[in-house]
Parts: C-alpha cells; structure tokens; sequence
DNA sequence: GCTGTTGTTGAAGC
DNA sequence: AGCTTCAACAACAG
C-alpha cells in the first residue's frame, strides 16, 4: 500500500513521463473512481505540474488539476509497460508518449478533477509532513498533543501529521525508540525530537531506496522487506538489541515493534 | 464461507 | 463539546 514514499517515488516518475505534455484523451474504465468535475475537461491541457500532498499524486493541468487517491491498492503507471490490468482511468498525450493511469485493484482510491488552486478541497485536511523537511519534536508535540490515544494511532491521522502510514508509523518509533503503545502525554522533549528524526529517516530510505524506479512495488507484492526493521517481522530478532519483535493490534492496525529497545 | 487485511472517513459511543 | 472507537468501503488470500 502506498505511503509517502511509495506516493513521492510515483510523481517523480510521472513527472519523468509526462510533464509538459498536452492531454489527447481520457480513457475511463470505471466510472466510479470519478470524482469532481468531469475528466474530459483536461483534455487539450498541457501537464504543467506533478505534485504530492501526504500520500495523494495531485497532476496540475493548465486550468485544472486531478487529485489521485491511491488508498490501498492504488498505483500510477505507464499504460503499455506493462502492468496494466484494473486500469481505471488513463490520460493520452498528443505526442504520443505512453499513457498514464491509474490501477487500483480494490478500487478504494478515487480521481478527483477540480479546478487548478482548489486542490486542497480534494485532498482533505492534512497536517505537516515528515518528509522532506524534518519535523521539529516541537512542531510534532503541537500536532499530537491533544490526542488522548497511543502516539501510534495518533500518528495515523492525517489531520495531525500528513502521508504517515502503517509502515512508516512503525519503523519511525522503532527509529526513535518508541514503544507505539506509550499515551501522547507521556513522551518527554527528547522523545519528539527522536520521532520527528525516525520518520523522517524512515520515509527517506524508502525513497533512496527505490530512487528512480519506474514501477513501484508495494510490500504486498514482494517489494524487499530488508529496508525494514519491524514492520511484518514478527518473532525475527532486534537489529538494534536482543530484544524481539513483537506484534499486536493497537487501534485496530497491525502493529510491530520491538520490545527490548522501544520503551 | 468466514476472517483478516489495509487507509480514510463519517457515524456512533463515551 | 471533544475525543475515541468502529463500521464501511472493495477485493482477495488464507
């Protein structure tokens, strides 16, 4: 399932394969990831931006913009490379070049078109990012502060912290030393500040990582799991201790983190 | 055939 | 009111 670095990984592809170029047509195979205003109105409009906001690829045309919510099975390709089964909308260029679309197997995630500068409607309300800039553990207390929960459930809402997921929730407290079940309340100055760096750190390995890749893969399809040094390694022993990694349901998500080290 | 995933939201519960 | 928890969405693996 895509994050923030699996998100920000795919608009430095499409910005590879189509910046600048001029829509010929859409192809929608289904009507119902549509959102917003109609699709064909991009038609004629030269790609004059491709950009990210938390987890969602937002493709900025001359007078509109298509907001794409991947959720959790979403992806942007290259129509022709290769990948393309449950293509659910696909933009042509008049020159051209292999068209880009969106799959989405579970068709959870939705294309929005809204007029260019209205954006942020679609998107929703999102906080601070941890990526690229890291967040300062003052800029974090803020966010989370009043939350009664686990920093990790808190951590999970986009409305406090932007782009943040299953993964990068719990390799950034693995990152920081973090037990994911500790209440907000709890965390002390230095514990912030250790957060803000562990997802920061999380994020960026993903995206060095994956670098310049043209497809992105997920975990669920095999992408390596060596980067990580919780997430869905459970019983497998601590790189950081002796400790073991344990895994249990905290606010209704899986969650994984090692016992030993995170306090 | 039922359960469990998984992100996000909106409704229900406290 | 304000916060937390949970169902729903959809599809598939086990």
């Amino acid at each position: 399932m895509p994050e923030l670095p699996e998100a920000e990984v795919m608009r430095r592809a499409v910005a590879r394969w189509a910046l600048g170029r001029e829509v010929a047509g859409v192809e929608v195979g289904d009507p119902a990831v549509l959102r917003g205003l109609g699709v064909e109105a991009l038609v004629g409009q030269r790609l004059e931006a491709v950009e990210r906001w938390g987890k969602q690829v937002v493709l900025g045309f001359e007078a509109h913009a298509a907001v794409i919510h991947l959720r959790m099975t979403g992806k942007v390709i290259r129509v022709g490379a290769g990948e393309e089964r449950s293509v659910r909308v696909a933009w042509r260029w008049a020159d051209g070049a292999l068209p880009v679309g969106v799959i989405d197997r579970r068709r959870l995630g939705h294309v929005t078109v809204v007029r260019r500068g209205e954006e942020a409607g679609a998107v929703g309300e999102l906080g601070p990012e941890p990526w690229p800039g890291v967040l300062s553990g003052e800029a974090l207390a803020a966010q989370l502060r009043s939350a009664r929960s686990a920093v990790k459930a808190a951590l999970l809402e986009p409305r406090r912290v932007g782009g943040v997921g299953n993964i990068v929730a719990c390799e950034g407290l693995w990152r920081a030393g973090i037990a994911p079940h500790r209440p907000v309340g709890s965390l002390e100055p230095e514990a912030w500040a250790a957060l803000g760096e562990g997802l920061w750190a999380a994020c960026d390995a993903v995206i060095t990582a994956e670098g310049e890749t043209e497809e992105i893969r997920f975990v669920s399809e095999g992408a390596p799991p060596e980067g990580f040094a919780v997430y869905a390694r459970e019983g497998e022993r601590c790189r950081r201790c002796e400790g073991v990694v344990t895994r249990a349901q905290l606010g209704g998500r899986g969650t994984w983190w090692c016992a030993g080290c995170q306090r």
